[in-house]
DNA sequence: TTGAAAGCGTTACCAT
DNA sequence: ATGGTAACGCTTTCAA
């Protein structure tokens, strides 16, 4: 059977040109495909003459030839990239700071990271998902995935897992990171300067309450038993949504608040002031995460801090892990929620 | 020849698992390789006895097989991931924002954003890097990719290409977005209400150039000709930082400050009326992207707001581009950058 | 209803 | 010094 060379299929008028593959490469430059290979990885070991380097360079250069990841991936059997789930909510200032050095670091070490959006699938549901890509080592920045979603993950290849989640997860490098002690904190700080009326702020909208979720919790655990109460208090990030909270506010006769964090905080003590209250002689305000917008603020901004590990600690971290999956995971103590009291509370 | 099946290679002592492929869930349900893709896949053309699915959904089950999204993709011949460069600094509230949206519109429709770090390199280079993982789409958030650089991406099959860029890219989707525009509108704000003698905040940090640079070159550039001077202030995220500008204030004899955006008027505003100095009375200070903390400044700052399209509008124009490539991009008009103005100018 | 086989683009091994 | 070939894991067409 005569088999026409390259004839086009006949479906759409532009006739989109196939890729080009590195076989493309060899017939133009009248070489193998293994060659082309040797010259575009400067293969050390095989000696290729200049005059064909050349010509294969050339040919490579003239169809546009660029190497596909998932083929070269394929048959290596591993990859480089280090796989990073996106946050259900939109990144605060503190953590696109964190992922920004990790990324840094881990490029030095000569990772790719990529953040994955992995969207609406939870637990160990998405950690299959994740384990699609093959990637060489997972950071999860919020818990959720169990000792089954890390498992599957090794299985899969991946020769780290590294989880900021409150309780330790079998078979990951878990750092542990409780929201909940910031709640906690926040709470104690507020009962020991006196306050006994508190009210914890939860931001609304999709996502946040993952973190949200725990910070209420643990104020209400560091209070419980106290005498002390506890009031939630939904608000959206908008002038409207706090103007209305601080208008029903004296019908809720509290005399403090943990904010979710230092922009909520910055927000409700605005609409408060706005509206008479004084901070923090009628109500004292504590923020989270230590931004600078808080040192800004007057009142100053009491807030938690949260000992996040620095991007490159992490990333030597899951440099080390990578080199040897066979070490245990390194035990550490938990980060730390510090308050820094300033003058709002 | 007899080969010893499966022989352990005499490496390491944990003797690593071999991840477990479609192969081994065949073998281990005792049907063929074809068969635990259609069941797996939900083929709908073939139809597979119920025993035998359940044999081999059970199979894979008990292996935790997860497909291996290279090979697909290789075999497939495309792909459904979105891919989007990472910013070379920290994002912003605006852009972290507009990312989620993003993000989760474009996961509506069935695609898979992946932000990729891609350091160092720049420009066409970059796009030489994007392009081997082959994405069905990518959205470029900075300007630096020529046409050189789409026409490499489209011959990798990228099917839109859409740059957020001042310049229109020959060959993408090119959202006119200009920064320039930002320092410009600024500018002329100031000068309008009477401002001779402008300052210019450029923050320091690595990366912080791509958007600062047009912010001042802008600014200079509404200005020239007018006899109003510019004034470039380097100033860093800090308070250090901001009470060192403001210390060498007086000194520098300006009546306006364009501070970047609303964070950094923010912090340069605070430090500015520690030392006395009236805003806007003695100098009057625009900030940029109209976050929401600069309505709870006092006074309220004025600030330039950018018409960022919404992530689900993009996502929509993405999906459009896939399904027809070959549809000249839609021309629009540049997003344009509107002053607010407010109190502090 | 199931199985055999080809092929996606790449690279490593083994001949030449 | 270079080229043929097999194999990575998966899907799909064709044949039984």
């Amino acid at each position: 059977m005569v088999q026409i060379p390259n004839t086009p299929a006949p479906t759409k008028s532009p006739a989109p040109r196939p890729v080009p593959t590195s076989a493309d490469v060899a017939r133009l430059a009248g070489v193998s495909r293994a060659t082309v290979s040797y010259v575009l990885n400067n293969a050390g070991a095989v000696r290729i003459s200049e005059p064909t380097r050349l010509r294969v360079r050339q040919a490579a250069e003239e169809l546009g030839y660029v190497p596909h990841a998932a083929a070269r991936a394929l048959r290596a059997g591993h990859s480089r990239v280090v796989l990073m789930p996106t946050l259900p909510a939109p990144a605060g200032p503190l953590y696109s700071q964190f992922v920004h050095d990790f990324q840094g670091a881990l490029a030095r070490l000569e990772y790719t990271v990529v953040q994955y959006g992995a969207t609406g699938l939870c637990g160990d549901d998405a950690a299959r998902a994740w384990a699609e890509l093959r990637p060489v080592a997972v950071l999860v920045p919020t818990p959720g995935i169990g000792p089954e979603g890390v498992a599957v993950l090794k299985r899969s290849g991946a020769r780290a897992v590294v989880t900021l989640s409150p309780a330790p997860v079998e078979g990951a490098h878990a750092l542990r990171l409780d929201h909940a002690d910031v709640g906690r904190s926040a709470a104690a700080h507020l009962y020991a300067r006196g306050r006994r009326r508190i009210g914890v702020v939860v931001p609304e909208g999709r996502g946040m309450e993952v973190f949200s979720a725990p910070r209420l919790h643990g104020s209400r655990e560091a209070l419980s038993g106290t005498g002390a109460t506890v009031t939630e208090l939904p608000l959206a990030y908008s002038e409207e949504s706090a103007a209305a909270l601080a208008a029903r506010w004296s019908g809720l006769g509290l005399d403090a608040v943990f904010a979710y964090n230092d922009e909520y905080a910055m927000l409700l003590m605005r609409a408060l002031q706005e509206t008479g209250v004084r901070v923090p002689e009628d109500v004292a305000v504590v923020g989270a995460d230590d931004l600078v917008l808080g040192r800004l603020l007057r009142p100053r901004l009491s807030t938690v801090r949260i000992a996040l590990p620095s991007g490159r600690e992490l990333a030597s971290l899951v440099d080390r892990a990578v080199r040897n999956p066979a070490a245990a995971p390194e035990p550490h103590e938990p980060f730390g929620a510090t308050v820094v009291h300033r003058e709002s509370s």
